[in-house]
RNA sequence: GCAUCCGUAGCUCAGUAGGAUAGAGCACAGGAUUCCUAAUCCUGGGGUCACAGGUUCGAAUCCUGUCGGGUGCACCA
């Protein structure tokens, strides 16, 4: 439950009452209304706008009818005490059994707490990494792997239909040019001389091994024939070996999707002419010559009449090609295709995960998905903003195995995919990332991964420890969410458990923002007000969580500990980070 | 030239479904030890939220403009 809502639901009761009791008029607008945390505890622990909201419309002053909210909420069980601040505020503290309550809903929920209907089963498409299939994944695609997963995660989690998917970009130059090269190392195991990766093609060693496979497939049916005649087969085998490799980096990353949509069948079925036609249909395509591009212009550039699209229509600032000069079809036809295709099959919603370079291609996709959905879809785009990979502070080496840039395999294998996961969303997708190597291996809390861990560790142990000094105590969840948790009354204490009442309106806004990394600055957090809480008890002893002859009050503080163990693990799940019991 | 992201403490960045006195870490200065450990915490200084207007009871947050920076800019993927 969000917490929230609940009062603000109490606090739309008593405005109603006042209705009635024709205080207020009737009609008036009640969705500016928020209820919201204090920021300063002297404000109590929630504060509403209302009375300033409606003041204007119901033409009398905010603290007036701030008095009168007050006076009403104050007959509530819930409020301990509710009045008029400031311009106009009403301020609300709860009861604490209000608080200590929400300590047993959040052990009764598990790692489900925070699970709202925010999306009311609304199917939503997440497509992410869809890295072209060629090569290993690099540290930049883990950075999109990572964001569109948790995204997904935290999707489901406030209660959206998710699918997860990936769209392999199997159509293009790109994937000849995979060919050409893997023919070359296919002709490399068979025994030939090759010398030096000619320019052009890809020299990463990852071919070595398909060029090896192949050979011992085929042994020497693909030697000495004609480009033509080994291309078409070539190219499918790569591709497969490739899309291998990178479910191998997905897996060893732990990112996950559910489908995986090749272009080539795509374009192969028809579906390019099919929404060409259909764009024909409604006037929206035609022949024509682009503009230069103004500013700077490009020394081969040459008037082209080729097949445009009308984006301009649809909010974009020129229309674009669907066709190059020479007939075949752009990649952005395709693409208009594929998000056709992914609205047919129910997703009106869909959020498609980006590398920055792509920033320039954002208008021009959701003009064409406003085209083809009859305004009727939605494309959300993230754009991953670069990974700065960093060893102590300068630039990471790259890596041999593929050649030109650093495998996230390499790195996943140095510093393990929970360390990767939590950094790639420790900053905002549009902002760069610096990566260092040597920091999330870190044991302290320059490192956020350790920070958010090592008090999920501390929890296990307090609980180990409480099971040792008290045998005679239940400790398992159930027989926890049903113990007294009355004696919890220290501000430090009710601060934590505020924030961990906090989880589920963390979950709603960071899903409704399309914005996974907010529940990484949550836990880190969550966590700090763990340590603060902890380190009280190096000072004084009755603020421990095991508190020698009096199993009443350890069991309480056990429960609130075992709640901030549940947020954190829960909090991880969306990241898709596994939360350690120990950290020896 | 156009588009786009951004401009918050010395540094790296949170905070934008508008809320009261703008936060955290690093760095700097001082202090606290052992329930899992100082691997952590506490205290302190530090700000024209780029600038100027506007909307509003109220703006870091929304709108307009200016300045500064990153990135992209026919056909490629």
């Amino acid at each position: 439950m969000n917490y929230f809502k609940y009062i603000k639901d109490i606090l739309l009761e008593e405005i109603e009452v006042l209705v009635s009791d024709d205080k207020l008029p009737a009609g008036l607008d009640l969705s500016r209304i928020g209820v919201e945390p204090t920021k300063d505890a002297a404000h109590g622990d929630l504060a509403s706008n209302a009375a300033m909201v409606l003041a204007k419309p119901a033409k009398t002053n905010p603290r007036e009818l701030g008095q009168l909210l007050a006076d009403r909420l104050n007959a509530r069980d819930e409020i301990e005490k509710a009045e008029v601040a400031g311009p106009g505020f009403v301020n609300m503290r709860l009861v604490p059994e209000f608080w200590t309550n929400q300590i047993s809903a959040v052990l009764k929920a598990g790692i489900g707490y925070g699970d709202c209907d925010l999306g009311n089963g609304e199917a939503v498409n997440v497509e992410y990494v869809s890295a072209n299939p060629t090569g290993p994944m690099h540290i930049g695609h883990a950075r999109g792997a990572v964001i569109g997963d948790a995204l997904a995660s935290l999707l489901s989690k406030a209660g959206y239909a998710v699918s997860r998917e990936y769209y392999i970009n199997d159509a293009g130059a790109q994937v000849d040019v995979l060919a050409r090269s893997a023919h070359l190392r296919y002709r490399e195991a068979l025994g030939e001389e090759i010398g030096d990766i000619p320019d052009g093609l890809y020299p990463g060693d990852y071919l070595k091994q398909t060029g090896q496979d192949l050979a011992e497939r085929d042994g020497d049916k693909w030697q000495g024939i004609t480009d033509d005649e080994w291309l078409p087969e070539l190219r499918s085998f790569a591709i497969d070996a490739m899309m291998d490799l990178i479910r191998e980096d997905l897996g060893a990353l732990g990112v996950k999707h559910d489908v995986f949509t090749s272009e080539r069948e795509l374009v192969g079925s028809g579906s390019n002419d099919e929404v060409v036609e259909e764009l024909q249909s409604r006037d929206l395509v035609y022949m024509g010559t682009l503009e230069p591009p103004k500013g700077k212009l490009p020394e081969d550039w040459e008037e082209r009449p080729q097949l445009l699209f009308r984006s301009s229509n649809f909010g974009d600032d020129v229309d674009r090609p669907l066709k190059k000069a020479e007939g075949d079809w752009t990649y952005f036809a395709s693409d208009i295709a594929y998000h056709r295709d992914k609205f047919r099959r129910g997703f009106a919603s869909m959020i498609d995960v980006w590398g920055a370079d792509h920033k320039g291609y954002v208008k021009r996709m959701q003009s064409a998905v406003n085209a083809i959905t009859g305004n009727k879809g939605a494309l959300d785009v993230r754009l991953c903003n670069l990974v700065n990979l960093l060893e102590d502070g300068k630039p990471a080496k790259m890596s041999k195995r593929a050649g030109s840039f650093v495998t996230l395999r390499d790195v996943v294998d140095e510093v393990g995919k929970g360390a990767v996961r939590f950094m790639m969303l420790t900053r905002s997708s549009n902002a760069s990332l610096d990566f260092d190597l040597k920091k999330v291996t870190e044991q302290s809390k320059d490192n956020p991964v350790f920070y958010v861990q090592y008090a999920h560790a501390r929890i296990c142990s307090v609980i180990r420890n409480t099971a040792e000094a008290f045998p005679e105590l239940s400790l398992d969840d159930s027989s926890l969410s049903g113990a007294d948790v009355a004696q919890l009354r220290d501000p430090g204490e009710l601060a934590m458990i505020k924030e961990l009442a906090g989880w589920p309106q963390i979950v709603e806004s960071a899903a409704l923002a399309h914005e996974p990394h907010r529940v990484a600055f949550y836990l880190s957090d969550l966590a700090a007000s763990f340590h603060a809480f902890w380190n009280r008890g190096n000072s004084d002893e009755s603020l421990r969580f095991i508190v020698p002859d009096d199993s009443t009050k350890t069991l309480a503080r056990v429960v609130l500990a075992r709640a901030v163990a549940v947020v954190i693990a829960s909090g991880l799940a969306v990241m898709g980070v596994e939360p350690v019991e120990e950290m020896r």
